[in-house]
DNA sequence: TGACAATAATTGTCTAGGCAAATAATAATT
DNA sequence: AATTATTATTTGCCTAGACAATTATTGTCA
């Protein structure tokens, strides 16, 4: 397949894909790319992460609150980038599996301060290890060099889609 | 950060990420970052494809059913690489709409024959055009060269993990 | 000060996927 | 032929995120 650059819109738009497309529901497509390279890091740490009761969405709430980033519901969904509503639900979930605890603050009575449990300090040592592993068996036969590359193309590619949002 | 390449285990696994690993949540993670492009790349697919009554999941199977390339429950299913009972109700979805139908097959009554309606037909034809533009759009600035590299990093990235379920 | 706006958290309802169990039908094997 | 294994589909229960509405509290400003 050949891109073409289209001229006659004046914004010189590289038609990377374009007709009818045979190609958007695989291999060829780097969105169904991604998908898939996301489903299958999320399945691999699932895999990994059960042995501590965590699944892979979980850890990273944890992973914020220990490393300070955020101590409020609000603040962690923030981090996160998810719903308020989510990050409320997550939270309920952890709270049941006994890593963190909630209290109303006194000085803002609008907002929920969260604290890691002392098991939750406990099982987030356990963590970075694990995700490193992970990731690196990803990355196999990666050169340096790939993979500077790899997160610069995510970097771009992520940075048109947040322009393209804003742009609506 | 220098990636270190392990002599000692035998198997030559460099090791991108070490440690406490600080970065692990942010920008510099891979893993991160393909979550990040995924979510934008369905966020923005979900808002241009609203207008046709769709969800950015729900495309997929209604392409897979176009091409021919599966026409059961279970097809369809192996196709997207998704569990069976998720696509039963992706599915009903898809039906309460009126884009497909099901029928149980004569051959083989076991099986569910899946069918795009007339409807499901005519808004198969407005779908590629949208996801080739929201795709371009995330690719602006890419050479073809670039878009090239992204790919056949993506692939490999994607194999390495999947090498990684079967030995498990 | 008092009305209004903004923020924090929660809850309800939806889509969506994963795992496991149940059911039905077919294939394979002894 | 009868038993067993496999396959297809559906359903129940779980996590997880998105959007909207609600409530409580705080900030703003006329």
């Amino acid at each position: 397949m050949v891109a073409q650059t289209k001229k006659s819109t004046g914004k010189d738009i590289t038609e990377f894909y374009a007709g009818d497309a045979v190609a958007l529901g695989d291999d060829q497509s780097v969105g169904y790319l991604i998908k898939l390279a996301n489903q299958v890091v999320m399945r691999n740490l699932d895999a990994e992460l059960q042995h501590f009761d965590l699944t892979a969405p979980q850890w990273v709430p944890l992973l914020v609150l220990s490393k300070g980033r955020a101590d409020t519901v609000a603040g962690c969904a923030r981090k996160i980038d998810v719903d308020t509503g989510a990050m409320t639900r997550m939270l309920d979930r952890l709270e049941a599996k006994g890593f963190v605890s909630r209290n109303r603050s006194d000085e803002d009575r609008r907002v929920v301060k969260v604290e890691l449990t002392k098991a939750g300090h406990e099982i987030v040592k356990l963590i970075p290890p694990t995700i490193c592993s992970v990731l690196n068996s990803h990355l196999r036969g990666f050169s340096e060099q790939e993979f500077e590359t790899f997160k610069d193309l995510l970097r771009r590619f992520l940075a048109n889609g947040a322009a393209d949002m804003e742009e609506t």
